[in-house]
DNA sequence: TTGCTCCTCACGTCACGTGAGGTGGC
DNA sequence: TTGCTCCTCACGTCACGTGAGGTGGC
């Protein structure tokens, strides 16, 4: 019967030398016999079982489950087990390597976005990415929540020209407007703005936001901190900060 | 201008008092002031720091990167570059998880169909997953090739009996016995099996194995080393051994 | 004075990679 | 004799976790 050397052992099963000398050091593979130069002699059944190793590392188990798998007495008993874990440890793995990758994509985007950049810049985009979703739940419910206000306001115009029921768009003026501050109030209660250039994070007077000229993701406004005027990104914000 | 403990800071960012100090120890974020007991104080814009740094660390970005970038005098330059090759990684890191998650559910499949399970049945199921592949192909090939001339068969015998033409079948029979022969001595040239009692795989003389009992995956062939009679698990192989 | 927090070592993690310095085997 | 392979230390990886033993600050 044959013997293998290390390397040999390593190049027929496409690991590194020091791997077979590593899993001899671990005890999972342990050579049968050791030459008088006390060189490592692996026989054909050591190299089956190096294989089944490799396999199983390739599955990502780790070693201390293989060994366990090998000393068992009734490896049927606990190979499903270990398979089983392993399979919810690559799950949550893959889920975590995927909210990694959306993040680094979502701040990819962001960046794009910015023209002065500087480090505190990731800041502002933390602020942004992380409050998205609540920003964009707020302007999907304000923005349904308008859409009768809106139907009942053509409605009474049509029926002023066509009918001259004018008491009815009256009528609509009277509800909407009231209605009209409370949302912008509420709207301004729970957005803040980051200046580009100081980062800092303001809520800005309702005066001075609700005429300001704005693109659906910032608002020119003037920065309390460093004075500047220009284009703020807007983000969700809890309460109002006690001053 | 309040200042902040390690463990205010800590729990500000959601990550450990150990983490706080090992960013100072590397350099990544350095406390503002020692208060006279040597305890680290952070100021306002110290958080600032630590809740980008741990931003980035949450897309998986390494300390190495994230301390370049605030080295840099001008971040904008490599913070693409980072995000770019973050991005790389995380594909890879993906498609590694993704493929140990497929071998690991493939095992917990095939250890389904074994029934006296020991260590080595993990390499069967090594060889027949890895072989797979090819077996598949060959058995697709196979079975297309085997079309047309089922197809003339069934031609030929139609026509026998509404026409009488009793030697087109004949014919067919001459091209399709030889055929059939090759196509034999093909398969099982390119076929082993797997012993599930020693795990020896080994290659039947073509006369045993060709009327032998069968399942698509297995055969019922005597083990030339064990010496058992049952289902053997089939298996692709290259070439014939030489013995 | 008593908890609580924080401090600095310093080892452990996981599966090897990578030398250094020396030797076996064709 | 000359390459090549293999041997055994032993440190390094990466971002902290986890004690141990001691001290600051309310």
């Amino acid at each position: 019967m044959s013997k293998y050397t290390t390397g040999e052992i390593a190049k027929l099963c496409g690991v590194s030398v020091r791997t077979v000398q590593y899993y001899d050091d671990r005890g999972i593979l342990v050579p049968s016999e050791l030459s008088e130069g006390g060189r490592r002699l692996y026989t054909e059944n050591d190299l089956k079982r190096m294989h089944i190793i490799c396999f199983l590392r390739e599955a990502g188990l780790p070693i201390n489950s293989i060994s366990a798998l090998f000393a068992e007495k009734k490896p049927e008993n606990i190979i499903s087990i270990l398979l089983e874990q392993q399979e919810q440890v690559l799950r949550e793995e893959l889920s975590e390597c995927q909210a990694k990758l959306d993040l680094t994509l979502g701040i990819k985007r962001e960046l794009k976005e910015i023209d002065t950049f500087s480090v505190e810049s990731i800041g502002d985009i933390a602020h942004v990415m992380k409050q998205k979703n609540k920003l964009n739940k707020m302007r999907w419910t304000m923005l349904l929540t308008g859409i009768p206000v809106t139907a009942l306001q053509w409605t009474s115009i049509v029926l002023w020209i066509t009918n001259g029921l004018w008491w009815l768009f009256v009528a609509w003026a009277l509800v909407a407007i009231p209605w009209g501050i409370c949302v912008s109030k509420y709207y301004f209660n729970h957005v803040a703005y980051i200046c580009p250039e100081c980062h800092e994070m303001f809520k800005p007077k309702m005066k001075e936001a609700l005429w300001a000229y704005h693109t659906p993701k910032m608002r020119r406004l003037i920065c309390p901190k460093c004075g500047r005027k220009g284009l703020c990104v807007e983000v969700y914000a809890e309460k109002e900060d006690k001053k």
